[in-house]
DNA sequence: TTGAAAGCGCTAACAG
DNA sequence: CTGTTAGCGCTTTCAA
């Protein structure tokens, strides 16, 4: 019934201009404060809510930034999401959020809605990185002036046509395996979900392979028969807890490298239950670092893939692309470093 | 530098008027197919995206919902939202999602940013349910007549104050424990996770209040020995396995009920681990039904509380509300029944 | 210090 | 079938 009330309603009732409401309803100093107070009161009682869409068309700037992700089970974007929210309130900023449930579609569709939306940067943490319509997207952004940081390191570090954040998985696995070395750890297992559905699949796929790669490089062995899959990637770690123990203990690795933690800690939980003692009889490394709500015994050490951290570089990149502090060109890259959370789960052989 | 697209540059290029465009561009019976060709491809060609802001502005309508949740770690909400967003397509809605974190500032403002920006609808899991606060909340709202469907049962049943969508936790407790009874185990078990931190001890806590409360209706016993607490709850259900397992046999009770899935998947790969058989020497029920990626040995049956179910059904009243085939008044209270999704894990006595 | 007026990009009556 | 004409609610010069 009642229409939605607006400023002009507001400046009857006070007996104002319009204009003039709207600069007092902004504090903006050409307005006295005794009509201030006038104007907001009357909006206040008038239950006025400002129409953003009105704002926005008429600023020329909407305050809105786009996050477009892949999925809410990934680990990685609960604490970077966080980020991006307190910092974005510190800067006057709406944020909106899309899931694109590693559908190409909607993540196109939806990159595509943010672009008509108006929206004054994109922080983007792509499905896939470096494919054609990826290419395609990208370039659709930046002719619509959009700018875009992408979240997490995607794409070909050959050609890199985007601005990005995140830290090398290859390096975040190297730091892994070197902090095990440095504590004298030769005989190495892993624990991985390459059985796992979807794309976690191809996550553990590329970190086993990195792994083998890098530990060859450090002249530590990572013997096929101590490369323990699972299906299950959340307590699939357990029953690898339950088969390494079957195996007579002269085989036993001195240290597993958990793909994730998610395995690290299904792994020492599994361990622990089976009475083995980590770390005295073994260590066991995670990898990602993701937010725990253990405080008990079981504290896995894990290489960080800094979620945090990315996630406020990301925002500070984009803002600083969007107030123009920093040019469009070139592409920058920040590549953070990964780094190894220390607890109770690893020790010297 | 070159100044975003409009449809006047649309038109110019063609050689037809604006609303020619607009309307060829939303494939309007009225225009001519031969103009609508010509202009479709100086729309792509020039690479135009329509400006929303103005679209909404001017038509009246946003085709816009506002989603606000508590948190991403929620398994719930993740086929919920899915729902939403695959529904929500269907209907050519644009969803704009926010997560609070718990925190209910951010939470007002976020809803407050909603109303702003003239979403047509708003889906909304409170952090709270009755409180003054929140009451307010549903007030503004209603004042802005923007209609809104609360996700999951909150609030005072004596008090119905807004359309709400969710099943009863007291009710999926009690499906779930007459299940056991009708599988005739008398002396049950409980894991929980009383001692997580933040809103999760809540949650569990008034879980296992509803579970004495209806074990005693049943005549069921929950001996207090019989209570396993843990502060993980994701993987607190191997220890509690382990200290299940230590205990002398006879007394044992014949099912365990988790507070929820996590804890009972983690039970169950827990008790397997330490060669227990489920459900032979010992049956599992778990709470929730969350989504899984196990698909291996490990299959909990669960007490389901039809999340998906639950997001389609919150979105088309929300939807009806928007198109105006369902009345604002009385306050709809959508109460599904959870359902026992029988799997492996539960066995009679 | 305030008011008047133009316009943001688009939609929607109505007129031609 | 297409063009004309008002707005949508707000910001933003520029006058008064």
């Amino acid at each position: 019934m009642s229409k939605r009330i607006t400023i002009l309603d507001i400046a009857r009732a006070v007996g104002v201009d319009n204009s003039t409401v709207s600069l007092a309803l902004r504090d903006d100093g050409r307005i006295t404060e005794a009509t201030r107070q006038r104007v907001r009161e009357a909006a206040r009682r008038l239950n006025y809510v400002p129409n953003q869409l009105a704002r926005s068309l008429s600023g020329g700037r909407s305050r809105l930034v786009g996050v477009m992700l892949t999925d809410m089970e990934n680990r990685f974007f609960s604490p970077a999401l966080e980020e991006f929210q307190t910092a974005a309130e510190r800067n006057g900023i709406a944020l909106s959020v899309q899931f694109c449930s590693w559908n190409q579609e909607r993540e196109e569709r939806g990159i595509e809605q943010f672009c008509g939306s108006q929206v004054e940067g994109i922080i983007w943490a792509p499905t896939d990185g470096g494919s054609e319509r990826y290419e395609c997207i990208l370039r659709r952004m930046q002719s619509a002036m959009i700018p875009c940081v992408l979240f997490g390191l995607a794409g070909r570090p050959d050609r890199v046509t985007a601005h990005q954040v995140g830290v090398s998985e290859r390096e975040a696995i190297r730091a892994g395996l070197e902090y095990l070395h440095s504590l004298h750890h030769q005989r190495m297992g892993v624990a991985t979900a390459v059985s796992a559905t979807g794309m976690r699949s191809t996550l553990h796929r590329n970190r086993l392979a990195h792994m083998r790669l890098v530990a060859g490089e450090l002249g530590m062995t990572i013997d096929d028969q101590l490369v323990w899959d699972t299906e299950d990637n959340t307590y699939g770690g357990v029953e690898i807890a339950a088969r390494l123990v079957r195996m007579p203990l002269p085989q036993w690795p001195t240290a597993v490298f958990a793909s994730d933690d998610m395995l690290g800690r299904a792994l020492l939980s599994g361990l622990r239950a089976l009475g083995v003692r980590v770390p005295e009889e073994i260590s066991v490394l995670g990898f990602d670092d993701a937010p725990d709500d253990s405080t008990g015994p079981v504290s896995l050490t894990s290489v960080s893939l800094e979620a945090r951290q990315n996630g406020a570089e990301t925002f500070a990149l984009l803002m600083g692309l969007i107030g123009g502090t920093i040019e469009a060109e070139p592409r920058r890259v920040v590549k953070l470093s990964p780094r190894i959370v220390q607890r109770a789960s690893c020790a010297a052989v």
